[in-house]
DNA sequence: GAATATTGATAGTAATACTATTATTTTTGC
DNA sequence: GCAAAAATAATAGTATTACTATCAATATTC
């Protein structure tokens, strides 16, 4: 799993830090403590002297690895996208057949997420949650061109354009590859959202569950039999 | 043009202001002011401040209409989810066909806003770009559940509820109506926030509109033809 | 074991997000 | 047209946020 590890490392533009948290336990710990301070307290009310008190560090140390809290939040979401890339390439990589890709590779995207334990101090599974509850926060400033000049993004970007080169493999003539796998994306964690707190705005629960609605989208809107 | 005017007032919460803006001539001055000020700076850098300086006001006076501009925000997000509800409401009215008044629906909802002089002192252009950009931040908050048990997200769920019945309407077998509306409304402020700034992750622009895109996208999924 | 790098502690600044009080202006009712 | 009431403006003040700067204490490494 280091090779795997490595390569999600190097998605990780070197201007979200001012010293790779990667690099020192303080590092990871406010890598790995920042994920769970989010998630229980939400991305307006956390900030660097919070996090600082919770790993018995301080708000000046914690400033050293990362610019701002908005920077950390980029971070967390390249770590994320990168983790999810890896995932859908490595799990539809044997794949011939564009359609059972496609499938896979829906799958992997809208699933549930579990842990991974090749990476120990990041929890996935809570690192997911904050994606879903946060990471419209992080491109949705004024600052966003300036900040996609940077590449800040350039990790979601290209997940969005491998889906849609799946999709383009299914079928040529459709129109709006890039704008469904967009959509799909950024309609997973919203379904996922709704799901915790609107369950009246969508037909997901415990037994359905986004992976079911966006592959019946998919097969669908592309005119494809769901056994492929 | 009055009745429109009452029943889009009627729609927001009379919780999400202290004093209603519509009953004098400084809170109209408020609200207007605030789109435009939201738009030029975004929401992260808009403060009550800034808008009394603007409006040549007091920060203290603005307070007396608003909690704060979280209230602000969720008021303006009201007035443009009634706006389009009733619009979509209006323009499907004599419709009986399901097929057409889906399409009409669809059409209403997700085409380029202009402006509607019905409401002199709302610029309802700008108030599209300010929830392209920020409504999401409205929800996207720890204290949703709350928030929506005060009724403060009626108005956009009674749209999606009415967008889902539409889409039964269409097809009483298709198994996930919610999760499509809710999809379609969220996706097309996403498509138009991708025109924008990542015109990569998008097939719309100047000729191709979120409009194609989804009405599209909503024939193939329910295996319409086009043409109704 | 000295030099260097890292982290911690403390202090300080400007801005934000308010609340409270009092003064001034506007509106309304008679 | 004037008094009373309501609305608005001005000012001041507090706690928190989002940092920056400085210096002391601790690890690390050569």
């Amino acid at each position: 799993m280091d090779v795997l590890m490595q390569s999600l490392k190097i998605g990780i533009n070197e201007k979200l830090y001012i010293k790779d948290p990667e690099s020192s336990s303080l590092g990871k710990k406010i890598v790995e403590e920042s994920i769970l301070l989010i998630d229980e307290i939400g991305f307006e009310h956390f900030t660097f002297k919070k996090l600082g008190a919770r790993i018995n560090s301080n708000e000046s140390s914690i400033y050293r690895y990362f610019e701002n809290k908005h920077k950390l939040l980029l971070y967390l979401a390249s770590w994320y996208w990168g983790w999810m890339e890896y995932r859908m390439v490595f799990d539809t990589n044997g794949i011939s057949d564009p359609v059972e890709k496609l499938s896979k590779a829906i799958e992997v995207l809208t699933q549930n997420v579990e842990e991974d334990n090749a990476f120990s101090h990041i929890n996935e599974v809570v690192l997911n949650k904050i994606i879903i509850n946060e990471y419209s926060k992080s491109y949705l400033v004024k600052e966003v061109n300036d900040e996609d000049k940077n590449g800040y993004f350039i990790v979601c970007k290209r997940l969005v354009s491998r889906l849609s080169e799946m999709i383009v493999a299914v079928d040529k003539t459709y129109a709006y590859p890039l704008s469904l796998a967009s959509t799909i994306l950024e309609g997973t964690l919203h379904q996922y959202f709704l799901k915790e707190h609107f369950p009246m705005l969508t037909n997901c629960n415990e037994n359905v569950t986004p992976t079911h609605f966006f592959t019946d989208l998919i097969f669908r809107t592309l005119n494809l039999n769901v056994n492929g």
